[in-house]
This record gives structure tokens, sequence and C-alpha cells, in this order.
DNA sequence: TGTATCCTAAGACAGTTGTCTAACAAGGTC
DNA sequence: GACCTTGTTAGACAACTGTCTTAGGATACA
């Protein structure tokens, strides 16, 4: 019987986007980013998202004057976590390599990225031949 | 009022995977594929997936003998390319780039792996500096 | 004070997903 | 023929998603 652990769909990941942007929000002023950002939502919509977003515990909620500021509990970096090792569990039999060999072959990285992702990489291959801890 | 477009939920991507791995099956041997891999279904939500796979025209069926053997009509490459592209435009602004350096950064490669990564990378550097078409 | 605003609350409603029960058909077996 | 064994089918049902309508409390301004 075990209650589905909680997920977050595409519409609620929208909202949260507008609230890792601007720090926090109000309904309204998400519905009018949401808007600007071609959404075209009504207001009772997105209260119903933030609305959903705050039972499962990712964002806050706070009143303030007229209106609530709710505020992001969870934070990009741990959601795009969490979507990556997913992934990698699901499609890519838990070796993030493979997905980055996808990736670079399917996808052509500009110059800068090119370089950086070099970098990273010398690294990681120069420390592995030097010494094992950081 | 636009239907949603298919999506392939993540009890249906396990079945799917079990299409990939044997070519095709029937629903038993799917469930007992599917059981061996630690899911305790049942035989009718197997089928019931099934069912649902094809209905969306990602598998088809066709009798044989006794029971319809399904095979996959989308092929794990495509799901995989499908599943990427989504994550990189919802979550990395859409620069794959972005999503290889997090992954680097987060999930050390196996030796191996970053070798070929490594020349994946080389031969896109290369190719920038000598010509521009393959 | 009445009316226009803006906000929250409550819930509706259809479509999707996760899982299953139960009825029923076809092929063997005694 | 009466019974298993396998398989198919239909449908059930609760939780989750996508979106909205509507009623009701405040605030604000004429």
């Amino acid at each position: 019987m075990a209650k589905r652990p909680p997920t977050i769909p595409d519409s609620e990941l929208d909202v949260l986007k507008v609230l890792w942007d601007l720090g926090q929000a109000t309904v309204r002023e998400a519905l009018e980013t949401l808007r600007a950002a071609g959404r075209q939502w009504s207001y009772a919509t997105v209260a119903t998202l933030l609305d959903r977003l705050e039972s499962k515990g990712l964002v806050t909620s706070d009143r303030r004057e007229l209106a609530f500021v709710y505020k992001p509990v969870i934070s990009g970096q741990e959601v795009r976590q969490k979507r990556v090792n997913s992934l990698v569990d699901k499609l890519y039999q838990g070796e993030p390599g493979l997905l980055v060999l996808h990736l670079l072959k399917s996808h052509p990285l500009d110059p800068d990225q090119a370089k950086e992702v070099r970098s990273v990489l010398d690294q990681m291959m120069g420390d592995k031949g030097r010494k094992k801890d950081r």
C-alpha cells in the first residue's frame, strides 16, 4: 500500500523555477512571471500548484501584508541531482559515463564548454594518477 | 483542451526495458523477467501495462500460438534521447554542456570511460580547429 | 457605505498512473 | 463431459496531475 513518494510534476516544476529565479514570490508575482514566459494559467492554477508544492514540503509560505510569500525549500541543484540520478539509474544502467558519452556524441558543445569539460576531465585523470584521496 | 502527449510512466518503462532486453515477450515471459528482477507484480498488471504501451503505439502485439507476443516499436535509444533532451531543456537551460559538467563533477568516471570521453572530446575539439565539417 | 479589488479556500472534474479482482474462453486431461 | 491450466478482457479504484470555478474575507477608494 505504500504511498508513492512525492514527485515534482512538470507544472509544479515550472512554478518552482520561478521561485528559484526570484528567490521568493507571491502567487501573483509567480503568475506574472509565468505569463511573461508564455504560460497562460489562471491565478487559481498557480495558487493550487504552490499549495501542492507546499504540502510536499518543497516550499514554505509566510504571510506578508496582503498575500502569502512563497520560498523554495529545495534548491535547483538538489532537483537536478535527483533527476540526473534517476535518469542514470533508469536508462544508463547506473553508469553516468554512458550518459556523458551519449551527450557528447549527440549534442555538440560550444568551444568554451568543451574547454571547461576538458579541464575537469584532466583534473580527474591527473588526480587519479598522483594521489588517491582529495 | 489539447490532450496531453503520451508519456512513458515508470512502470511502463520497466516493462518496455524487458522487451528491449529480450527482443520480444509474452505477458508471462515479461512477468517472469520482472519477478526475477524484483518487481512483484501480478500477471494482470503486466498485461495492463503492455496494453497501455500498445495503445500509445510504443509496442505491437502479434498472436502466436497460445499467447500474444509483444515487440517494442520504440527503441531504447529513442527513449533515452527524448528523456535527455527534456531534462536538458527543463533543468539545464537547453545547454547540454551544463549537464555534462554537472555529471563529471558529481559522479567520478571510471578510468576507461574517462579515456573514452576524452577521446570523443579531443576529436570534437580537434575537428573544430582543422576543418569544420566532418 | 457601497462597490471594485485582491486574496485565500474549497472543491470540482477529467485524464493518467499504479495495481488488482474477477469473469470468461480455449486447449488438454481423466 | 467435467476440470485444470493458461491466457484475455473488462473494469475497478485510489492517488496524482492539470486546470479551473466559485464563494467568501479584506482592503481600498469614491
